[in-house]
DNA sequence: ATTCGTGCAAACCGTTTGCAGTGCT
DNA sequence: AGCACTGCAAACGGTTTGCACGAAT
């Protein structure tokens, strides 16, 4: 079992306030900017931890880095930015898409990625970031 | 503008003989068989070259390395198997994913990975590779 | 006091690039 | 001959690991 540590702290505060999915980079300047000292190697460790605690979750998007992002929710899918290339949380879901296997296959799950344009990129105003 | 070379056709050579999505690791391996001193470096020039060109796409799945498949076919999607982790293509397509985001968001495109067993490990074959 | 987590720096691994030699035109 | 392509090896960038210090129990 693991300690709390204001480093596992800052990194969760991380994702509770951005609220998408985001690269270990972004999360160590936003857990870095309230603990100075952090560094990149306990990010990595920690986003690793949580992963394997079940607590965030991977994302890995097509010519990207990969992702973290709170497992919290349930299951959803993921919307990406062609402009500012940010990731959204969709929670909206098809289900059912069994029907597309060629047959002989088992269809256990699913992932779906939208692109397009943000709300922020399309009204002109530019990434909230 | 790009010469013929053995490695080119080499290369091209893989793809067509697996017809699924290969690693770079993978195409060195299948194509330095007809061509041992071929080198990894070569091979990355090539993938990138071709993908340049539009032979080739960069299939970027969860959790995997990119990988890479001839563009020959249309607009399609990708099965991944959860036993034997190879990727698939799959021509079906559900179309009309518009309604998925959220307000605001323009949805330009998508992609679709399903998560399974495939034929040959569902049958206990193991894969055919 | 003991044990786990952190920070730094070196190690790693996949990918890219510089350079000299080879093959195509 | 001229120039693009290859192969090797060094360089790179993101990620992981070893080790000694600092924090939590």
């Amino acid at each position: 079992m693991q300690r709390p540590t204001r480093q596992r702290a800052a990194i969760a505060d991380a994702f509770a306030s951005q609220g998408r999915p985001l690269s270990p980079q972004e999360v160590l300047e936003i857990a870095g900017a309230a603990l100075p000292a952090l560094g990149i190697a306990t990010v990595y460790r920690n986003l690793k931890l949580m992963t394997e605690e079940g607590l965030l979750r991977v994302v890995t998007l097509p010519g990207g880095l990969p992702l973290y992002e709170p497992a919290t929710h349930d299951h959803h899918h993921h919307f990406q930015c062609n402009s500012c290339r940010r990731v959204f949380d969709i929670q909206a879901c098809p289900g059912d898409l069994k029907g597309m296997a060629p047959p002989g296959f088992l269809v256990e799950g699913h992932e779906i990625t939208l692109y397009g344009q943000c709300k922020d990129c399309r009204s002109g105003a530019g990434p909230a970031a």
